[in-house]
DNA sequence: TGTGATAGTTAGTACGTGCTAACTTCTATA
DNA sequence: TATAGAAGTTAGCACGTACTAACTATCACA
């Protein structure tokens, strides 16, 4: 587990995204990292055999690729200390919430384990980010629930915010005005049909939303009936 | 002066050593520049050649090269890019002042205009970063004295120490330890032949450092004789 | 079981940036 | 003034990372 000596910030950007993307013991698609990163596929693919002979990623032919141990351990690290500016960024800096994902973005390369320790520790080793993410420890532990997307509820349901996407700035806002932040408690009344929008009440508002912009928003769902994957 | 949409953080680094190393009208030699960035003196060669293609440096064959204004604001912005982060680092993250360099080294090219601004109204737009260096402002204007370097002066002179390089953390905690840091008053006393040591008197401490050592450190001779280029 | 849509790969290319080796130009001095 | 050494350049190459175009594999469904 010794510090890989020489990994470009591309490379760490697809170990992050393919993490982000691997969803249980499924591998993450090469055309969703495509489209994640904003990449060709066929640029995907070739750094992807460059991470796998690295022992970064192992890769099925057709099939996707998932992450090592090692590749692992590298894409947390990555996330911690996005996860860590950001939230120096908002509150040290004076960053609007919405603001910082993309700043964070390029600074997550640059910042040495150092700086991060003593941004955590000025913030008193948070454990979350602004945005409600967790924030995996030095160590690369990171909290692993598994949440719901909000657009995977069915009418009836209640659950609390937990987190929401930090990738864009307009729908964060967008959200948060009508009351959708973390900590908030929700409750769907309907869903439209033909992908139609979500009707939920947030405090005592009225709301209806986008599938595809609830589909940015986890929540924990109250207990209730049991729900498995 | 619009932004420059696409610049490497290499060619940054470019424009950065050249100004450095630009003394008035003589321009930074290939080699010099080579060596200040570790990097063969072919390789500069040819990047040179992009960098006046993009209009940031005018070379003349066989005598080095000069930045164009566009050059020399790209290259005053990273200067306060750096010095900026430098002093947040030391102010704000309990960085030590000699230990900021390589840091400040890998911010510079990720920290947002934005960023930096915030930083400095942090910090109260400081004027000059720990080691005594002056911080450009936004708008590309710096304090351009000429100062002499320590190594230049004849014994009896006196000085005030301005500021000095903050390349080499070793060399930095080694000066300040023998109390040559911005705004020491220091007088030569004497300076050894044969490139030796220089003997100084720094408070009421005597001290002797290598030629090397005090190229390093730049100062203001108190007006006494008067001085050219 | 065959087939079309989707997913993924290879081949060939480009650009930035670095290298070494071999060359040219400049300059200081014998 | 000729020349050796310093300074700088060109040529040819490599690697990371991207692209487009053309190909192949897989899967769901008729």
């Amino acid at each position: 587990m010794k510090p890989r000596p020489e990994l470009t910030g591309q490379a760490e950007d697809y170990l992050k995204a393919i993490y982000e993307l691997e969803q249980g013991d499924a591998p993450a698609g090469t055309n969703a990292l495509a489209e994640r990163l904003g990449i060709a596929p066929a640029s995907v693919s070739g750094m992807l055999q460059r991470l796998a002979r690295l022992g970064l990623v192992t890769t099925e032919r057709y099939h996707g690729s998932r992450l090592t141990e090692p590749g692992r351990v590298v894409a947390l690290q990555l996330i911690r200390r996005h996860r860590i500016i950001e939230s120096y960024l908002v509150s040290r800096l004076d960053f609007a919430w919405d603001d910082v994902h993309d700043e964070a973005e390029r600074l997550e390369h640059a910042a040495s384990p150092e700086l991060i320790e003593k941004m955590a520790k000025v913030l008193g080793n948070p454990t979350a980010d602004p945005h409600g993410a967790p924030i995996p420890t030095a160590k690369g532990r990171i909290d692993e629930r598994r949440l719901s997307s909000l657009a995977a509820l069915e009418p009836g349901e209640r659950a609390r915010v937990d987190r929401m996407s930090d990738r864009d700035p307009a729908l964060l806002r967008y959200l948060a005005g009508r009351g959708i932040r973390p900590g908030a408690r929700i409750r769907i009344e309907a869903k439209e049909p033909f992908d139609g929008p979500i009707v939920l009440t947030v405090g005592r508002e009225r709301q209806s939303i986008a599938p595809g912009a609830a589909a940015n928003v986890w929540v924990e769902p109250d207990a209730k009936k049991s729900r498995r994957a």
